[in-house]
DNA sequence: TTTATTCACGGAAACGATTCCGACAGGAGT
DNA sequence: ACTCCTGTCGGAATCGTTTCCGTGAATAAA
């Protein structure tokens, strides 16, 4: 679509389509006088290469995929933020996909992405993913791959995570200090590694501090605010010795709020609540959130980093590197300030 | 990088590249039954055509870009959501990049869109932008572009926003029905026709209500979250008499909030506020947030959808038509309920 | 003066898919 | 028997770049 092409700088300029190419990408074998002709007139044009020609000649797309469960959640904001930060510093486009959650999307998606179209891939795999298969592709074509925040423990390239164990350790050992007995763990994504580490450190602490776990304080949550309320809401009027909740996602923390609103349990005095999450005004909640902030940012730009760096060397498959972040406990009233 | 190509299958068919493609392709001049052995070949070969190739021969990418302020915000990630199930249903991938609201980014961002990476445009200009220059080169190379929430009014296009006057002139009538005299109206792209919009609802509201317009109450803000901030403070220390606020974005309204709170302001007792929202949680903040709603999700996948209509048409350029949606105002505690 | 080397550039082959232009059957029409 | 289709396919050009290879001239080395 662009208007000017190589060949129509070459005729103008009385020189070969080759040499205006190399002129253009500064090769050493032009002379300072002929670049500084051809890249005149390239500017005064306004040329610019046709993106697809080139990356069809040389194989790679200056394009990278970025396939995660849905972008109106902040953390995910966040990072993609971080992530299209870096990937504009290195020249590189982003291209976004939602996996709503769903693993057939997800399937679909990477299958989609096996063909060149990027370069490399920054992934954080939906809920639903319990299978790796669909990734097995990608290491067979060398498409480098980073996984982030959810990642996939069954294929080994690089990933970049948060403290899972023990973040999910110190909000149930908070939430223990502050007189809790009778825990909620409120979870989603319970067969990735991300949502069982942060049991396990959930089950530790209730261990280490000599309490009982009791299932049926595992709540898993499934697909929906509406739903997820209805769920935490008929909990607490089944369960009336409930005196805390350790919401694993954001949204299920706010679920939370409304099932404690709806029950008319009040927060902090009834039901305490820590929840990971990245709302940035968790503090003018009522009452004001207790958290777990991951740096949702720094997990984008680092991801992405990883990749680049991958892509600029070699382009090679990912050592099975894995870096870990740490969140930060900020205490705030929703578990007595 | 997917393996196989058109010409190994060709060759283990015994057949030629152009059959091959055309029994792909479902071409009319092939018969069912080598129709039936291609693609049943290519299936079990999982093979996957070169999207560049592909693209570099029909002048098509089957791609759109979208260019918005930031993604860290509630507005712009239901949009993007929209958006990108729109793009799905239709074949298309979605390529992001964000101006993070300066200028000189979007103007670079366009310049290396109009070399035919993209078939079509989405945007949502920056508060910086007041020329629309730029934007002249994708009108001469016959792209279409289609703006959303934050139009640009010089230039001729298809554009989808919400009822930014009336809910301008209902968020300040809301207001005057509360009692407040003294409304401060907080807004961010100032020189936007959206911005403009919103201050005419709102100084026409007054007029109505026959109160003089005073001009230090009209606060502009600028980037980030914490000047924001202190600059309400500064203005609430400064005048006592205020009595309300209008925030024209949502993280101006966050923003009113802090500063009430620095300033020991009671909202909504002392201060009402009201707030152009899309936040999920506004009912839980403390007091919960009087909002207008704009329709986010809606808005991106019309957006997107209008864009399609053009593309699947004859993607030429797209007439002059604007379309808008209506926003919903939710009253809530921060206006006394 | 001859040979080698460097410099600056042109020609043409890729990359992988689409598509224009044929071509060669075999059957229909006269 | 001859022409004329129609149905199926192959060859080659094409999209716009990049890059391999080659070439002529000028300069340096012998």
């Amino acid at each position: 679509m662009s208007t000017t092409n190589l060949k129509q700088l070459a005729q103008a300029l009385d020189l070969s389509v080759s040499t205006v190419s190399r002129a253009l990408n500064d090769s050493y074998e032009i002379s300072a006088s002929t670049k500084l002709k051809v890249q005149t007139l390239a500017a005064q044009l306004g040329y610019q290469p046709n993106p697809y020609a080139s990356s069809l000649r040389r194989q790679q797309s200056k394009t990278v995929g970025v396939v995660i469960p849905e972008v109106a959640n902040n953390f995910f904001s966040l990072a993609i933020n971080g992530i299209e930060e870096v990937a504009r510093q290195n020249g590189y486009h982003v291209l976004v996909y939602l996996t709503h959650e769903e693993f057939e999307q997800e399937q679909v998606i990477i299958r989609h992405l096996a063909n060149g179209r990027v370069d490399g891939i920054l992934i954080s795999v939906s809920g639903e993913t319990r299978d790796a298969a669909h990734f097995a592709k990608l290491r067979e074509l060398k498409l480098p791959t980073v996984f982030f925040d959810r990642v996939c423990e069954q294929t080994d390239t690089a990933s970049i995570t948060t403290d899972d164990y023990d973040s999910g350790y110190r909000a149930t050992h908070h939430l223990l200090e502050r007189g809790c007995r009778r825990i909620v763990h409120f979870t989603l994504a319970q067969h990735l590694s991300i949502g069982q580490k942060r049991m396990q450190g959930y089950l530790d602490a209730l261990r280490d501090a000599d309490i009982a776990f009791d299932p049926t304080l595992l709540v898993h949550g499934g697909s929906g605010p509406d739903y997820n309320t209805a769920l935490m809401q008929q909990l607490l009027e089944q369960d009336s010795s409930i005196d805390g909740i350790f919401a694993a996602v954001e949204s299920l923390a706010i679920a939370s709020y409304r099932g404690c609103r709806a029950t008319v349990r009040r927060i902090p005095d009834d039901v305490k609540i820590i929840g990971f999450s990245n709302l940035e005004m968790a503090d003018l909640l009522d009452p004001s959130l207790t958290t777990i902030r991951q740096p949702a940012y720094a997990i984008g730009r680092e991801a992405a980093t990883i990749l680049f760096q991958a892509l600029i060397r070699n382009r090679s498959i990912l050592t099975s590197q894995s870096q870990e972040l740490k969140s930060e406990l900020v205490v705030r009233a929703s578990t007595g300030g």
